[in-house]
RNA sequence: GGGAGAGUGUCCCGAGUGGCAAAGGGGGCGGACUGUAAAUCCGCUGCUUUACGGCUUCGAAGGUUCGAGUCCUUCCUCUCCCA
């Protein structure tokens, strides 16, 4: 459905990232001439974004391909404040300390996908906590707050929903909207921005934005979000048993990354494809009819394709020739996850299983032996009381293993 | 301020007559089947050096009782109604 003049819409279009726009054509007129300037604002919530942000994240990097201009907005500011949108509970107030740290994490992960610098359509960082902290509350009532009707803010889903629910909402998660729809309007003054993306849920604080924008009298200011991304079983995606799937590369490897989308479901593989990678369409629309087995290949390629944009294709060679012998040869493979430990006099299984992080009792390390789930060295374990010794080293380290995907190497410290 | 109700296995929902490590479900993990998929079926899902044992759990603290998630008191938090 090419119906666009813009690349950039396009792309968005044809791949899936859109939900919804606040104008498509004036949008598209826009982008046609390169003239946007669009910001997705990242809340510091913690160390590391995680693929839930990443459709985010690609919309800005198709932004800054099709020739216009990308801002980063940290939420350094507005995080103190914590955003009630499609949350039944308030978070817990994060520690300005915290936010600083989770601020740091969070940045680097951006020069993987856009370029930064201070000229043509480089990407810009900004944080809101530069204007937000200096407001004035009286000040900013009467210039901010009286553009805001409590009427039409008590209408809000992400208001709505906690009131309907009767859940708490506290009065500063309430000027959470407020907060982000001044963002808008001052990186609309400070950037000559004119478009905000985000995720779906968001719509509603991104048109508050542009209504203040309209108010305070700022140029047309515009709209556009990406569905939320859920798996084709329903759940939400991003989460697995280990926790969310970061980004960061010291929270999540390079090989546990590939690992994610290697494990895709067949049905999700085309959409991932389309909004995870940059593979040209008619390739993925080539990779997406592949059934059976088959799909295995489009899997690995959307694993490829997706760790390198985030990891570089060195480490992403690495961990698929890393899974490559885990899982085809059944061999024991040097970039699989190590953990040092002490052997000595001999290591329990059990507290062998609990150090690699496969179990976190030794209760659970034992149900999981009587289960049979435990191998060492790829031999199935039956006894609990096993000591692993320096005899079972092989190549300098032992391989423990549960299940057949999680695979631990331990390695004498 | 007055009145009514609710908080259960630290992932979530949720039953619970004084004998309860506590029903059931979801989720998760493992096994079987496959293709490192989905669906389905089966097992496990508080801790404890392995125990028909011990310990710790039902918002918090006390109390009654041989014995308390269950009864009583006080407190905390949340919701609703009235002001």
């Amino acid at each position: 459905m090419s119906t666009f003049q813009s690349d950039f819409l396009n792309i968005l279009s044809s791949r899936g990232y859109i939900h919804q726009c606040s104008d498509t054509a004036g949008l598209d007129a826009l982008a046609k001439d390169r003239k946007i300037t669009a910001y997705i604002g990242f809340d510091c919530t913690a160390p590391s974004l995680h693929v839930g942000s990443l459709v985010q994240i690609m919309l800005l990097h198709w932004l800054q391909q099709t020739g216009n201009k990308p801002i980063v907005l940290m939420g350094g500011g507005t995080t103190r404040v914590g955003d009630p949108s499609g949350r039944d509970e308030s978070r817990k107030l994060l520690s300005v300390d915290d936010i600083e740290n989770n601020k740091r994490g969070i940045q680097q992960v951006f020069a993987r996908f856009l370029q930064f610098g201070s000229s043509g359509n480089d990407a810009a960082m900004v944080d809101n906590a530069e204007w937000l902290t200096k407001l004035n509350y009286i000040d900013m009532l009467r210039d901010i707050g009286r553009h805001f009707s409590v009427n039409r803010m008590l209408t809000m889903d992400s208001v709505k929903l906690r009131l309907e629910r009767e859940h708490e909402l506290s009065f500063i998660e309430f000027n959470y909207m407020v907060l982000q729809a001044y963002d808008y309007v001052e990186l609309a003054r400070r950037y000559n921005c004119n478009l905000q993306m985000g995720g779906s849920d968001q719509w509603g604080n991104i048109v508050n934005g542009i209504d203040l924008g309209r108010r305070m009298g700022t140029h047309q200011l515009y709209a556009l979000t990406s569905p939320l991304i859920t798996l084709a079983s329903g759940a939400k995606m991003g989460k697995t048993a280990s926790g969310a799937v970061w980004l960061n590369a010291d929270m999540r490897s390079p090989y546990e990354y590939w690992q994610f989308w290697r494990n895709t479901e067949d049905a999700d593989v085309g959409r991932f494809l389309r909004l995870f990678t940059t593979l040209p369409l008619d390739e993925v629309a080539r990779l997406e009819k592949l059934g059976g087995a088959e799909i295995n290949d489009a899997k690995k390629i959307l694993a490829n394709a997706a760790t390198s944009l985030l990891h570089g294709a060195a480490a992403a060679d690495e961990a698929a020739e890393t899974a490559r012998k885990t899982f085809e040869e059944g061999a024991s493979a040097e970039g699989l996850p190590t953990v040092g430990v002490t052997l000595g006099e001999g290591l329990g299984i059990l507290a062998a299983l609990v150090q690699a992080g496969l179990a976190s009792s030794n209760g659970e390390a034992r149900r999981s032996i009587q289960g049979g789930a435990i191998r060492v060295n790829d031999e199935p374990v039956r006894d609990d009381k096993l000591v692993l010794g320096e005899a079972l080293l092989k190549d300098g380290s032992i391989k423990l293993s549960m299940g057949k995907k999680k695979h631990v190497l331990l390695k004498p410290v």
